[in-house]
DNA sequence: ATTTTCCCCTGCCGGC
DNA sequence: TGCCGGCAGGGGAAAA
């Protein structure tokens, strides 16, 4: 799934390339990717428009057009951003959703097999920020992003530390993998409660957190299943998971078998020693 | 206000 | 072999 090291790497090979082209056609064929905008309204409003700059903000990937427009993508599940050349007379891709013809030729195509991916128009700065700000927390790869931004993100949270994660408005960009292999890397078992983790802890969650995504930039991503870069070529994070899918198979660091349970309704993979789990505190305690 | 549950959608997988 | 229920999961809405 493309959580911020794909959607990093994706920025990082398109960026240089869309910069300063105009979006010569726009065609948005799945209704569902501008719902509740309609495809033609979608596609007007892009049409003409001047690529300025490509940016990410959490897990999503914002082309920040001329005249004060934007457009905010998101590859949630199984959505893939294509880069394809002019010359490149390949039959469609399958499950395309989106398809914008850059003025020199290429081509961006939006496939999304599960179609959960979205895109939307975002006219004027201001709104574009209240829209980010109301679904993203700290960049957790931004110098600004100290364990005391994130303990106080934590601070009085009840919810698993799993759970908070996986909040977008807590830290961004983390998905169920890097939120895997950064409470192994921190040594911390998915359902403690964020809010009660101890100093120490939340600074090696930090840790966790930064270079579990780093790891995954570097390696171009994870492509378990469906995820590819802009060239359609596989990132090789999955290769390098310390935790993730690895029930069954020993800890790297214990030995002790890898788990497989669920936090956050999530499947979490968890080494019972190396995260030692929560003592369970009840609140009123039957007799 | 925070936390939990449900739902969106499609392909895959195990069971019968 | 083939059908089918269950599952996966990011995020948003609704419910608790």
């Amino acid at each position: 799934m493309p959580e911020l090291p794909e959607v990093e790497t994706i920025r990082r090979q398109l960026a240089p390339r869309v910069a300063g082209r105009t979006i010569a056609r726009a065609r948005v064929f799945d209704p569902l990717w501008s719902a509740p905008v309609a495809p033609r309204e979608v596609e007007r409003k892009l049409r003409g428009r001047r690529i300025e700059a490509l940016r990410r903000r959490g897990k999503y990937l914002i082309a920040d057009l001329d005249e004060d427009r934007h457009l905010v993508m998101h590859l949630r599940m199984t959505g893939n951003l294509l880069w394809v050349a002019p010359e490149d007379d390949r039959p469609e891709r399958p499950h395309l959703r989106v398809r914008l013809t850059l003025d020199d030729g290429h081509r961006l195509l939006f496939t999304d097999q599960r179609r959960f991916g979205t895109g939307v128009v975002i006219d004027g700065t201001h709104l574009l920020e209240t829209y980010l700000s109301e679904r993203v927390g700290p960049e957790p790869l931004d110098p600004a992003f100290t364990p005391d931004v994130l303990a106080r993100a934590a601070r009085g949270r009840r919810a698993p530390v799993k759970a908070f994660l996986l909040d977008q408005r807590r830290v961004a960009g983390v998905g169920n993998i890097y939120a895997d292999e950064a409470l192994f890397r921190a040594g911390i078992h998915p359902l403690r409660p964020a809010g009660r983790l101890r100093r120490a802890e939340i600074e090696r969650l930090h840790r966790g957190i930064v270079e579990a995504l780093e790891r995954g930039i570097e390696r171009q991503g994870a492509s378990i299943d469906d995820y590819r870069d802009s060239n359609g070529d596989r990132g090789s994070m999955q290769d390098e998971f310390l935790i993730h899918l690895r029930a069954g198979e020993p800890c790297i660091r214990c030995g002790r078998p890898v788990r497989k349970t669920l936090a956050a309704g999530r499947g979490t993979y968890v080494c019972s020693r190396c995260q030692p789990a929560p003592r369970p505190r009840r609140r009123a305690t039957p007799a």
